[in-house]
DNA sequence: CTGTTAGCGCGTTCAA
DNA sequence: TTGAACGCGCTAACAG
């Protein structure tokens, strides 16, 4: 139509250059025209070209946070493996700088069209966004955002925001309570952490902008030894037995409930994070008030798919996406847990 | 490699006889030792077949629930259109029966290779979904479930839960406050009544379980004329000045939330359905207190890649998708308007 | 800078 | 009952 060979129509359908101006002029204009829509059987067929997208995430355990964000990935996967795309993990230890580093490096090494990070230390991160950059291989940022680090995308919460529901809803029924306990985790110089400060943060703005004279203790839980952990939570309410009000800003809160549960200590308001088998467990027993979910599946499988919009179907994509923060009690969680294989 | 020509081995593939025995097993045989798996895109190249979902959903206009559903189709319909896979709407009127007969036999007309349908009737409806199944063209609903139509699927809440959930967060602060008010609209035979009946018996359900001696005033709406509804609101409010907490079993709360703002009528708790820019308006404003939310665009968009998933790469599907039932305040709502685009 | 050409894996004739 | 051959729309290599 434009009065050019197929293989000039290609050369500007993918501006690969050594075209005339003229002749690219006359292309554009007729595919305009005929509002040229690529058909992807044709190129699906005709390509040779394999994409991989590699995905940087802390190692999991089943059933844990990670695990579900695998799940989502793996179902833009498969969605995706018939157009010839193929994903590969690539593992480190949360808590480690050194494994995290050497996960950097592995990444390098494997040559990938794309990077999904779940990024965990700030320096750490930048050094290997930085050589991913230089290669100019597009990468997005799951759970926790690094600012200027050009990442493509950003999919999670708003980590602050959901802290400050979290504390519109403990708050909710017994303002007249005084006492309220905060659940944390002993302080740590990863993401993660990072982002359990945030969510402090916009739990305390709720506090101090809406309850006058409150009491608020906190207790630091380790990760490592239950032991110790319930020996701390065993100490505490020897000496604060009026405390009926508590929150954890990560999904660990199934220590605490379990705690609760096994001691019969009857709470008002018990708040956590993530829809963990054992949350889920307290949750339905009514150990748990409500749960604060982040759709873990969603976004693993929002950042495979972006990632292969951007590669394979050259399609451009807004640099952030917030996931919903979901409020989900006894009564919901049904068809949240369902959905999860969204 | 079975010794046999390209046509001898389709023939087997499609079960369209003409092969000798010899031939067929020889060529059955190489299948299963190569675990053969067609190609999609050679069969979309090479099939000039196209295909035509029929989605046969009410009229809506802009901004309305049924526009999300419609938002949600379209962005499915983008995605598949390189598949080959267009998509069209045979819209009726919701409160007429023989607008929604008339689409029936439209819809038939267009002879579609899939239908996704929003059931209104139920006898009309099985009638249609009856020649639909004659021709072996399969259907899903959406929104409200018909039993026993023989449907691929049902995507939508479970609305007797979501009335329980409703029930639930109404009372939670003020159970001993006596009087509640149901917003009712007048009632009809159609299917989206018959949702709002299992809302209303799921909310029964929680306030017969937990709250004793409560007085309950039903307001009845009609959906025609909103000068004669203010009428009815004030003649309620006079002779029930005490009433602080209402209900609606529809989106159409923002009638009453719009007459509280004008009368300035403080209500304690005042709940609805759905996302409409009315309902995040006043919900902004503090007025109405909880949204329910059944995710519109997301049921529109499952439900046409799951009719494509089976009619155009033959994957099977599960036969219920039900939709989270999520909880909107003031302080999340943010983050749900941006993720109907999903 | 441009045109030509050989497949990619399958469906579908048509001739044998 | 079978086989050979063409074309679907595009990519990429090669020859001008």
């Amino acid at each position: 139509m434009a009065g050019v060979s197929t293989g000039t129509v290609d050369r500007v359908l993918h501006n690969r250059g050594e075209v005339s101006e003229s002749s690219k002029k006359k292309v554009q204009q007729v595919l305009k025209e005929i509002h040229y829509r690529p058909n992807m059987f044709a190129i699906g067929l005709a390509g040779k070209k394999k994409y991989l997208i590699c995905c940087l995430i802390p190692k999991y355990t089943p059933d844990d946070y990670w695990s579900f964000v695998a799940q989502g990935i793996e179902q833009a996967a498969e969605e995706l493996n018939a157009f010839h795309v193929r994903t590969e993990y690539i593992y480190y230890n949360h808590s480690s700088i050194e494994s995290y580093c050497e996960a950097g490096a592995i990444l390098l090494t494997k040559k990938p069209d794309a990077v999904l990070i779940a990024p965990n230390f700030k320096k750490e991160t930048l050094q290997i966004t930085g050589q991913l950059s230089e290669r100019k291989i597009p990468f997005i940022f799951i759970d926790v955002n690094i600012e200027d680090a050009g990442a493509m995308m950003y999919i999670g919460q708003d980590s602050f925001q959901s802290g400050y529901i979290a504390g519109k809803i403990l708050m909710n029924k017994y303002a007249r309570d005084k006492e309220i306990v905060l659940f944390i985790s002993e302080y740590n110089q990863n993401s993660f952490e990072i982002q359990m400060q945030r969510r402090l943060e916009g739990f305390m703005k709720y506090v101090s902008e809406s309850c006058d004279h409150i009491t608020i203790h906190e207790v630091k839980l380790g990760n490592k030894n239950d032991q110790e952990d319930k020996q701390i939570l065993t100490a505490f309410f020897k000496e604060h037995p009026c405390v009926k009000m508590g929150i954890s800003f990560n999904s660990r809160i199934y220590e605490v409930g379990q705690y609760l549960e096994e001691n019969q200590i009857q709470f008002l308001r018990l708040i956590g994070y993530d829809l963990l088998p054992q949350n889920i467990e307290l949750l339905n027993k009514g150990i748990i008030t409500l749960l604060i979910g982040q759709r873990p599946g969603l976004q693993g499988y929002c950042a495979i798919k972006v990632l292969a919009d951007k590669i394979v179907f050259k399609r451009d994509i807004s640099p952030m996406k917030y996931m919903p923060i979901d409020l989900i009690i006894k009564e919901n969680i049904l068809y949240y847990v369902e959905s999860y294989n969204l």
